[in-house]
DNA sequence: TACATAAAAATGAATGTTCATTCTTTTTTT
DNA sequence: AAAAAAAGAATGAACATTCATTTTTATGTA
């Protein structure tokens, strides 16, 4: 078992180091040299994890997007009532775009640019499930207007990538407060009224 | 007065090129060469246009950010009613989005993306003025909740940003009632509640 | 434990390509 | 016929990837 011996360090720094370059200074102005510089080893060590440069991105983007979906369940059970479990994933994902800042602006690039494989893209969706499931319970019982997922997504969850892009920007910060208002405006745009 | 002897015609075809190259390969894979050929010219010929790449893609983002905005507030006067005035806007910007959908990509691209100069960013946000008066006035009048400027595009307009791409991935279509739909969650989540 | 040796991992330097940009010449416009 | 615009080919740098060698690790033997 070859692949198992080798350093999962370096692997990480190798992640690491893709997440941090291309979030400065985008994928287009990232060479693996400078990858591998960051990371602390030869370029051609790279080549003994992963294929290529795009073979890279793209595990980088599966890895961190599971990730988040991780963070985002760790708490939530399915029994839980439809408000609360929505309250707690969304303050997780809130928790998970402030702390995990560079992970999530990670996705949040490479979620709206051709930089990734379709294939990759659609393996990183498959983790939200529980959020979904949680929502069709929401609208059974009436709580969750009757809308398809993405938009519910939409206005409840994608909100917090610009808040945090914005906040990453220096014009902006996101406190205790805002929080709170954004969870209201969250909330307020997928509930059913009265 | 030698830039205005130059053809515009020839300069729009390296903008939409631009946009479209990026939009389909990203920035990263979208070689002078290739815009160039795209829009029937030559290579070096782009260079009588603009100064560099880092130029001909920041003028690109200014410019449409530029037609979006005056798309958005065409029909718009300061003299409406608040709700109204925001009906109009935002319908207008979903507009925009469905079918300026290229422009739309592009800018959506830009905007989450180290692709572009800080300065030209800030250009393109100038122009936005109108819309941050108008939930100025709302929160004024008590009908829009006093929240930052941030928060209220984060939840009444960016969303739309996420289902135009959703929808360009093909896995969900936008049609009139989704958008309806989507104006009452917008509306929703920045209103004063009764 | 100490050593020898084979396998694996890592490296720095090379390779060949691609690309942004510039140069020189040609074409078009005035 | 002069000036401006455009072109294609040339230039040199940057880059992804591979190659030939060295270093490290694991294993077997006394």
């Amino acid at each position: 078992m070859a692949k198992l011996q080798k350093s999962i360090d370096k692997r990480n720094a190798l992640v690491k180091a893709t997440i941090e370059l291309v979030n400065n200074n985008g994928f287009h102005a990232t060479p693996m040299s400078k990858i591998a510089k960051m990371a602390n080893v030869s370029p051609a060590t790279i080549y003994l994890y992963f294929e290529n440069k795009q073979d890279l991105v793209n595990k980088t983007y599966v890895e961190v997007k599971a990730e988040y979906t991780k963070y985002a369940f760790a708490t939530y059970n399915e029994t839980m009532p439809v408000e609360a479990g929505f309250r707690l994933i969304w303050n997780r994902i809130a928790d998970f775009k402030l702390k995990e800042c560079e992970n999530a602006m990670f996705l949040a690039q490479c979620d709206n640019t051709p930089m990734i494989d379709e294939l990759s893209r659609q393996e990183g969706i498959k983790h939200l499930q529980p959020l979904l499931d949680l929502w069709e319970r929401g609208r059974q019982e009436g709580i969750i207007k009757p809308l398809s997922d993405y938009l519910l997504y939409a206005y409840a969850i994608n909100p917090l990538s610009f808040l945090m892009i914005t906040q990453k920007r220096g014009v902006f910060t996101l406190d205790k407060a805002h929080l709170e208002e954004a969870y209201q405006s969250a909330w307020s745009s997928i509930k059913v009224c009265q």
